[in-house]
DNA sequence: CAGATTGTTGAGACGAAATCTCAATAAGGA
DNA sequence: TCCTTATTGAGATTTCGTCTCAACAATCTG
């Protein structure tokens, strides 16, 4: 299995708190470990019902900030509501590049910008635990159909300032 | 008065539109630009009232996303729960730290990470229109704080997972 | 393995934040 | 001043998430 490491750091987390292995805590881990990309606690809900999972929507919540205090999720608003939900292997860091337009997320990671954030928090004595960068925007395939049709600016669009 | 240009901008943006200009909207336009921090709609919507103005919650949400279209306010999800506003003078444009511990936010400008942003842009055919970068910790006070008191980590504490 | 202990679950009530509805109001043009 | 129509206010509604508590089940103990 691609995910005994973090099946076993799971794991251990829970006995080493005195709390219990549940079926339900199993199965919400091997479906957010089996999602690539980003999902929220409704389409999780959602997906284990389909699976013919029996599970309420208040154990999804718990357990979804479980994973997250475990260090196994990261939990982000991507868009305007809600939260999104992805699962992390092994503490790699990454951000997002969110299209406006059709909605799809992109990750990227920067060394660069992480050690300007590190000298950043320095110089204010600031103590770091995460970090949240986002970039809203158009992805290519949406700027160009958007250059396409181009009356937007006479149809009073939101001006960019970034 | 410090606002002119603004006004100014904010007038011609609602004239532009064929939209009004209201006295609650020129209200909430002064309240917003006589706060120095970031705000929420409810204590917005309590400082006018404080003020002796009458106005609805929906007043004040439908203005200040107005507000925000036209580029004079930000709106941000700082804390964990609820939107925030903050004005924008000529889209200067500052990313935060936010405090964990005592929920104070600071400001910062990097231009070395907004030159890497728009590098990664590129890189990907985005065409940016605006970005969101937080960094969440501890503040210097909190941190000599918990510092002191270091018996955290044996309560079983979320380990920092940067 | 049975029984006791106590963490966990499910269902729905609850709460906060924000949006929507629609009749009454008022801004801006004629 | 009158007309058109954007805007407002009050409260209902929606969305997202948390809380409550009795029933349940994971784990420990003898």
């Amino acid at each position: 299995m691609a995910n005994a490491r973090e099946k076993e750091q799971f794991l251990q987390y829970l006995r080493g708190r005195g709390q219990r292995v549940t079926g339900e805590r199993l199965a919400l881990f091997e479906e957010i470990f089996s999602q690539h990309g980003h999902i929220d606690a409704e389409e999780l809900l959602a997906a284990m019902k389909a699976r013919g999972l029996k599970i309420s929507r208040a154990t999804v919540y718990r357990n979804l900030d479980l994973l997250v205090e475990s260090g196994l999720a990261r939990k982000q608003r991507l868009g305007s509501r809600g939260f999104l939900y992805e699962h992390v292997h092994f503490g790699q860091q990454h951000d997002h590049l969110v299209c406006t337009g059709c909605g799809r997320v992109v990750e990227f990671v920067s060394l660069g910008i992480a050690a300007l954030q590190g000298e950043i928090c320095r110089a204010h004595g600031f103590v770091p635990t995460r970090h949240t960068l986002q970039i809203a925007g158009l992805c290519n395939r949406c700027a160009e159909a958007s250059a396409a049709s181009d009356t937007a600016q006479s149809r009073g669009e939101v001006p960019a300032h970034v």
